[in-house]
DNA sequence: TCAGTTAGTGAATCTGGCG
DNA sequence: GCGCCAGATTCACTAACTG
């Protein structure tokens, strides 16, 4: 019994979340209300409007009010994520350092803050004060020592050229073709973010069909990332203009075809083989000799896949470690067989046996 | 009655600033604590040792432990502060929020958060986080209604190759000469920021002559970037060691006229764009094919940026290499893409994406 | 002297599965 | 939850060394 997928539900995000279930979302991206000081509406706990106030103890107030209804939702949201689940918030310095700060609070655990910087933004007008030109996202696992979160980091580093992803993304404002229009040719909706935004977000953080939970929909920018992903989505919004313009713009959206949501994956994910494994399968002989990378060493090898150099027998990370006097060693690449070429590392061989296993 | 500019007292932080009189600082600059929580030793890949910041001056038992402590110092810092004064706080993802939210608390009004990109940051050497490329400035004024805040707008801009300054700045990091040494040559303090920073932040926001208070002073980034732009400093530290090498640090400074200072930085190489972010800006898509030149070989788009060839994936310059059987390749002019015309190099696209990088 | 190679290092909350 | 251990994991830059 899970909540269902690919829906938004029009309501207040604190009362929609309550009715969710338990450890049922993969991910959170949240957007939420940045409006403090800017003469915008401010909302209570309980959703009522605090009128704008100048003077510093209303001032106070009103921080007090944003940091309460910025407890409610995340910790929500928090009941709502799977155990191996992670959120992101995004916001400006206005709001950003009391959510990082209650996230701290709550017990989740700040794996990254990324900042998105803008190529285009609005330039200060005034000349006042640095052009705003980023904004800032935090990234949390559900607690420190919870169920591993989900980093697709060799997606990440390909689509960066090889090199690993920085907590400084560049990208461009929502603006021409990608941002929607009322009737009158005005902005829907004022903070939409860019589609590209949520891409990078989602092929970083979730799998394939992994539910995203959105409290703040707007106009679906996270919904249509991942349909266009083949993630699936739950939606929270308020304004039932704005779930209406969301539903079109995620209909409009040509999924991805599976075989293209294919990303990199992590030599860690590949099935173990054990050393003995390559002796069964006959590619290397007890009594065969492996040797270091220069070949001034040597080990022979012994029937149940351990090595042995003189006395001393082990593993052959083990043995790699020792004779390097490491306190680690990968022996897949560090030992060697001699072939008419010279010295191959003993890695090839687990590669022919991985290419025979099924699937 | 003021303070005696140019002058490093000895002390506890706190204690010493409680000695400090009213409105008697234009700026604060404050490199506190972090409060890292690191777990064992890290190790990189070649085995050798990460030498990381567990200086007992950066333990805190508690994040209520941490506020207590920040929320101390910011309230001296405020007082000493005339009224039409500002301070700058540095950090990472592990205190700012905090430090942010204590400043809001109390009465500080932030004018930026700026983000310092660092050029050359360490890598993430476990694979398990986005690289940490940046760390966090908060720029706050004294009060919101406060008298009017230091701020030479144009200076900056003049610095930005006539651009109003962004709120994201690229600097390496400090290393090499202006690294500070022991008499062993291991790095004096582990924290030492480049003077180029601090020059930024003295050039937008102070006037010559202005007295410019550091907490938090260590080896005394801030007191030679202040004798070097003519300004003066006070500066707090506790540890003798960094007092005596701060001392010396800044003896050596020469203090330059501000308009023979080279403020703008040379003009930056082309920006890089990993092919991944032509998927992310929807120039390309997953499952789109690629051609070679002439058309006779294939390749598919996956949705991390890598090319998938039959069963082989792989960056676009390694799969171009790879079919051309030679060691490298250039896969933005090897891959086309067809469009009604016929076929065009994913280059233009690249020239697409950078066009609307920020120079 | 110069070019090429090797070694070292920087604010870091840095693995995961199995018993 | 803890311990064990297999085995995966780095970018930009400086300085020292080699030939």
């Amino acid at each position: 019994m899970g909540v269902t997928p690919d829906t938004i539900i029009q309501g207040d995000c604190i009362e929609v979340l309550k009715g969710l279930p338990d450890r049922s979302a993969d991910l959170v991206f949240a957007d939420p209300p940045y409006n403090l000081q800017l003469g915008g509406d401010l909302l209570r706990p309980d959703n009522s409007r605090v009128d704008a106030v100048d003077d510093h103890w209303d001032q106070f107030e009103s921080f007090a009010a944003y940091d309460a209804f910025t407890r409610a939702w995340l910790t929500e949201c928090r009941r709502v994520l799977k155990d191996g689940g992670a959120i992101w918030v995004i916001g400006s310095y206005h709001n950003i350092f009391r959510v990082g700060t209650i996230l701290q609070d709550l017990g989740f655990w700040i794996l990254n803050d990324v900042v998105w910087r803008k190529t285009n933004p609005m330039p200060n007008f005034k000349g006042a004060r640095f052009t705003n030109a980023h904004e800032t996202l935090i990234w949390a696992a559900k607690g420190r020592g919870a169920k591993r979160y989900t980093f697709n980091y060799d997606a990440m580093k390909m689509a960066n050229d090889e090199l690993q992803m920085r907590s400084d993304w560049t990208f461009p404002l929502c603006t021409g073709e990608e941002r929607l229009k009322d009737e009158t040719g005005a902005k829907a909706h004022p903070t939409q973010k860019p589609e590209a935004l949520l891409h990078r977000v989602l092929l970083a953080s979730t799998k394939p069909g992994d539910i995203v939970l959105d409290p703040f929909f707007g106009t679906g920018t996270t919904g249509a990332a991942a349909r266009r992903l083949g993630r699936r989505y739950v939606g929270i919004e308020r304004e039932a203009e704005y779930v209406e313009l969301a539903r079109e713009r995620i209909a409009r959206v040509q999924p991805v075809a599976p075989e293209d949501l294919q990303v990199t994956g992590s030599r860690r994910a590949e099935p173990r083989v054990p050393f003995g494994q390559i002796l069964e399968a006959g590619l290397l002989r007890p009594g065969d000799v492996l040797y270091c990378p220069r070949g001034e060493r040597a080990a022979r090898v012994r029937a149940d896949g351990s090595l042995a150099l003189g006395d001393l027998t082990g593993s052959i990370h083990k043995m790699g470690a020792m004779v390097q006097s490491a306190p680690a060693c990968n022996g897949w690449t560090y030992w060697h067989f001699r072939t008419g070429k010279g010295l191959t590392p003993i890695d090839v061989l687990r590669a022919q046996v991985r290419s025979r296993l099924p699937g």
